[in-house]
DNA sequence: ATTGACTCCGTACTATGGTACGGACGTTAG
DNA sequence: CTAACGTCCGTACCATAGTACGGAGTCAAT
């Protein structure tokens, strides 16, 4: 296969498949002694969908590199991926928490806030702005800003 | 006060009080006129605060801005914030659901493992490994590989 | 044989949210 | 008064995950 065909089958820019090439994702095939373009094996549409596929689960490129690499340690085991597995899945509940909180922490912003009229009542605006802007010299230090540039 | 105490009450860096200036999301106060440091209310503090809860509310800086902007326009009114928050609250829903099927995913992948042994074995790996690599074996592409035409 | 599409490759740029640096000032304590 | 620390300011840099570009090479068809 050619790159665009790649790209296309793993539904991805060609760049993107020559950045992850660039990042050592995946292998780039060597170009044909005889010169010319490099030919593709189909397998490498599987391994740009599991990145992509890895993406999803919350995994970051660093992390796939990581996961990539351990299949290639002889003695490295099962468990191994396998924390990192759960591992990522930790992290994954944490931000579900997290979100949850900032959910809550919505809800009541906007059951707070009456959904209509000016701003000045709106208590979501109350929730983050503080009372007054900006008062003059906080030391009566030239209160006036006619010009002021140094 | 002077900046660094703006910062530390605020408990970000000094560097990040000037980054938030530059982007515009808060004002930065005059100059003495008579030359000498800048003075910042104390508002600027709860400014800060504000941007950094609204960070952990899922707004970006960006959508910080607009909101802060969206303050000084006079015919705004309360239900414009409102509906932004109603739409945060949304795409933060989304992100729950997304990252329970994430997590779901991985329970899988997790159940599935045997836990120790090769990778060979690993259900993790083979669910995201292609079933063969690359013809010539597990690197070893290096072989003549005839450019078999693609 | 020439055109036009595609590939190769390095480099540069995007956005996001900062962090760090260096030199010139300002401020304050000894 | 002078040293040492803080501020001011522009600029450069970090990581992340790509995207874009320009020129040269290659390939296939006309």
């Amino acid at each position: 296969m050619r790159i665009s065909e790649v790209a296309k089958a793993a539904r991805v820019g060609v760049e993107t498949v020559r950045f992850y090439e660039r990042r050592g994702l995946i292998e780039q095939p060597l170009k044909p002694v005889n010169g010319g373009l490099r030919c593709y094996p189909e397998s490498a549409v599987m391994q740009i969908s599991f990145i992509r596929q890895a993406q999803e689960l919350g995994f970051s490129l660093g992390e796939i590199e990581e996961l990539l690499s351990l299949k290639s340690e002889p003695d490295a085991d099962c468990s191994d991926i396998r924390n990192r597995a759960l591992n990522k899945r930790d992290d994954v509940d944490l931000k579900i928490k997290r979100l949850r909180q900032i959910r809550a922490s919505l809800t009541a912003l906007i059951d707070a806030c009456p959904g209509e009229g000016a701003l000045e009542f709106c208590s979501i605006i109350e929730a983050m702005e503080p009372r007054e802007r900006n008062a003059s010299g906080p030391d009566g230090t030239q209160a006036k800003r006619s010009n002021g540039e140094s």
